[in-house]
DNA sequence: GACTTAATTGACGTTTACGTAAACGGAAAC
DNA sequence: GTTTCCGTTTACGTAAACGTCAATTAAGTC
């Protein structure tokens, strides 16, 4: 079978803290922040910490979020829905709550974005007349 | 001439500092905090502030940056992209450089929303899928 | 086996963006 | 005329998210 093959390989390819510290542009000291935040969980190989590619994805949303402007918690909860360990009901029409909240927050920003996009332009165009006004 | 007694009606607007705390959702310290940080420079009547329109689109920006999780320091990069006061090429020329720098960032942030919104929708479906499971 | 290099741990420092408390000033309501 | 409400000023406090530094250790390299 190969994509089971391919699948168990995948999870069994592994990353120093400075593979992932190049690879996300992040220092190590944050990684291991983030592990102090409970957000990373590395094995060790005596002292030193290894990474699997679940901590892989989970540093690629931090970063993601991050990005996006959201504080540490904020991407825990984010994270924590990739999580869905709990089959109980009511954790999840409480997930699917949270989840229609981030949903309208990030079109919220989505609209920021668009509104500050297009007064970009019309900056840039005023400048650009500008200059075309100078020379 | 009609449009141009509405312009100067506009311009007369003023607002009070609870004015815009109410309007924008933030407090009066942060309010008076912006201002110690030369974003805002309202004038005063007596010892009281009075914010003109040009402080309430100021202050539109700024929470609309913090929202995009923009520093006040960006913030203020932005803001000063709007008064294009000096008609230098060379300053103008950095300005552009400046605004593309800005695109880029914003659509990257549009782009990262996107795969988290449509992340969001499978984990919504794996979600309901669950709990259809259940009844 | 000395040397260099990468990683760890612990502790303290720093910046940002305000919050909070105290003490005071005017003005409006009663 | 005093209570009440905003607003101001000054100053100290704080949470988040790391940075920085020092001491230690382990792992290769020549």
């Amino acid at each position: 079978m190969l994509s089971n093959s391919a699948a168990l390989d995948e999870k069994d390819i592994s990353f120093s803290i400075s593979d992932l510290a190049r690879e996300f542009g992040v220092t190590t000291r944050a990684i291991r922040f983030y592990e102090d935040e409970g957000l990373l969980s590395p094995g060790r190989s005596g002292r030193q910490r290894v990474y699997t590619s679940r901590d892989h994805v989970r540093l690629k949303l931090i970063v993601r979020g991050k990005r996006l402007g959201f504080s540490l918690s904020e991407v825990r909860e984010i994270i924590e829905m990739y999580d869905l360990d709990s089959g109980e009901s009511g954790q999840l029409r409480y997930f699917l709550e949270q989840i229609k909240k981030r949903r309208e927050a990030l079109k919220q920003q989505r609209h920021d974005i668009e509104l500050t996009l297009d007064e970009l332009d019309s900056i840039e165009s005023e400048c650009k007349h500008r200059l075309s006004a100078l020379s």
